[in-house]
DNA sequence: TTGTACGCGTTATCAG
DNA sequence: CTGATAACGCGTACAA
């Protein structure tokens, strides 16, 4: 792991030489190139990004923050990401925060040490986000995933969760459903939680009913039988649930089945994401599906594009109902 | 973003006490850092970890390579080691191979030109890996994960995969089945994957039955039906299924139900890795569990117990046999 | 085309 | 406890 100086002068040249053989290889004569390229075989010599990174001022490492990766769609869209970075000649730094600010702060904090060459995150609740605040007065390539678009300041690439849940809960509406309940995980940690609660409750409001109280579960990724249990009961017998997420509807299904319930000829369920496995299941989930991969490669062809000096916009990205066996007409 | 020498100047002191006020805080009387700090407010200044990197030859930065996130195995896996490292002042480089040996090489060249201190890796096939045979010669703390430990070369974490596979298999036979199949992704991309049908095999044989040709599926988390149906057919009539992961698992039964077969009444269906999704599902998953989170939270601190100079060794992480509901006795 | 020389921002090593 | 100075390994004007 020695030095270019080494090289250099194994291979009888100048180690400005020998830095040209790897960085500019055109500017340099053929045969001078191949004595510097054996010389460094022989010594075993690798470049030093971390020397050149701080002569350049420039990392090529982009930050990622998600919340979690135990949510498919957080997982699949780091791969995705993950692949556009490196097409790019980018590697990626990865954090979670498990919806926790003080540790999206010392994440930030630390990438920001780090001289990352931009940031693509997905904050718990942009809104009330310390590291949001902190972004604004740096000059970073800085793009948001999946959070509203509500910090005019930043790019956002996103889906409109508001939207898509009233879509959604129009959709079981049409079925001729009247009692929804909606399950989420720990709401005050996410605000697309509660942009698509927002949805589920306007979605029943213009269609003459009163919104039911929010069925919060302690994981964002399990639903719990016993806070589900009391919905079903004869007083408030739901026909339909509408989940925040996917995880939570495939295990709502499962709490259901269990308690001898049937989906969804007794209920129907729905989730939110469109994560691949519900596909496959049987039944299979109904749900918004969000493009996963494209949230997280246009996401990075953003922040590389901000980088490159490109005028990048927020992007709204399309969602789709799909119509899964998971949910069925209502009957009595 | 500016340097230690602009905040030095602006509190009335050297750099060399400016560095200090942050690197060996008490070196520094208290009066004089809260000067630096005050400062290094004022100036918006910021460590660069980049200069600090090079300097002290060390980047406490892991780099992590796996196959995929798109199996939650791996990105539970990833989160565990996630925390680990940052708990301990690391940051983590992470990339995706996909199975493919070629970008297994490139990300590992990547990232010892980014000299990372340490590196966590699963690599498809650990007997013919070009870039572990690279790692050889390299002085860097190494440590694989799952791949079996063939290498000795190399710290190991893992589970037995052909004594659980074995296991497995023996808890079909035990419940009667004869007919026995196993499925799995492209198995000659996957170390592990071969070594589960050898378990297979072996309790097969030992059952006094000979073990059926491996089913290989196109994708490593998608079963096909196509491929699954001619099994299920009146000459080969299998009453169990036991599949090389969860996911292939999980689809597999889906693609069963939805062919009409009952699970487990009329098949059983046995997953490998134990992935949380499958316990909450109706019927929950029988598995082969594996310690995802421990995996990951021992991997990691073995490496950062080799940076340490610590005397570590490959760990056999033990498994357990998740009874489920997919799987029941056999009846003709 | 090749060589010389400087600086990127920090920490380590001394000396005071 | 503080200050001066030399590296760390590389890129890149500028000169030859």
């Amino acid at each position: 792991m020695t030095d270019l100086l080494t090289v250099a002068r194994l291979a009888g040249v100048s180690r400005a030489t020998a830095a040209r053989a790897f960085s500019e290889p055109e500017k340099v004569r053929e045969a001078t190139r191949d004595k510097v390229y054996a010389a460094s075989e022989a010594v075993g010599f690798r470049p030093n990004y971390v020397a050149r990174q701080l002569r350049t001022q420039s990392t090529r490492i982009i930050g990622v923050m998600l919340p979690t990766l135990c949510n498919p769609l957080f997982s699949e869209q780091l791969q995705a990401m993950e692949q556009v970075a490196r097409a790019g000649g980018y590697s990626l730094m990865v954090a979670t925060t498990d919806y926790d600010a003080e540790r999206e702060s010392a994440v930030m904090e630390n990438m920001l040490r780090q001289r990352v060459d931009g940031l693509v995150l997905t904050v718990a609740d942009a809104q009330q986000s310390a590291c949001l605040a902190l972004l604004e007065r740096e000059p970073l390539p800085v793009v948001l995933v999946h959070n509203p678009a509500a910090a005019p300041h930043f790019i956002t690439v996103s889906v409109d969760n508001h939207q898509a849940m009233y879509q959604a809960t129009g959709r079981l509406l049409d079925l001729g459903h009247r009692h929804i309940g909606m399950i989420a995980g720990p709401v005050q940690q996410s605000d697309r939680a509660r942009l698509r609660y927002q949805g589920y409750c306007q979605a029943m409001t213009n269609a003459g009913m009163s919104p039911l109280p929010l069925i919060e579960m302690a994981h964002h990724t399990r639903a719990d039988t016993r806070l589900l249990l009391p919905w079903l009961g004869p007083e408030q017998k739901l026909t339909a649930l509408i989940c925040s997420n996917d995880l939570l509807a495939l295990s709502a299904i499962g709490c259901l089945q269990r308690q001898g319930y049937r989906v969804p000829e007794q209920i129907s369920v729905m989730g939110f994401d469109g994560i691949a496995l519900g596909e496959m299941l049987c039944p299979s989930l109904s749900s918004v599906v969000q493009p996963q991969q494209e949230l997280g490669q246009v996401a990075m062809e953003s922040v590389l594009g901000l980088i490159a000096g490109a005028v990048i916009s927020s992007r709204r990205l399309d969602f789709t109902l799909r119509q899964g066996e998971s949910i069925a007409r209502a009957r009595f």
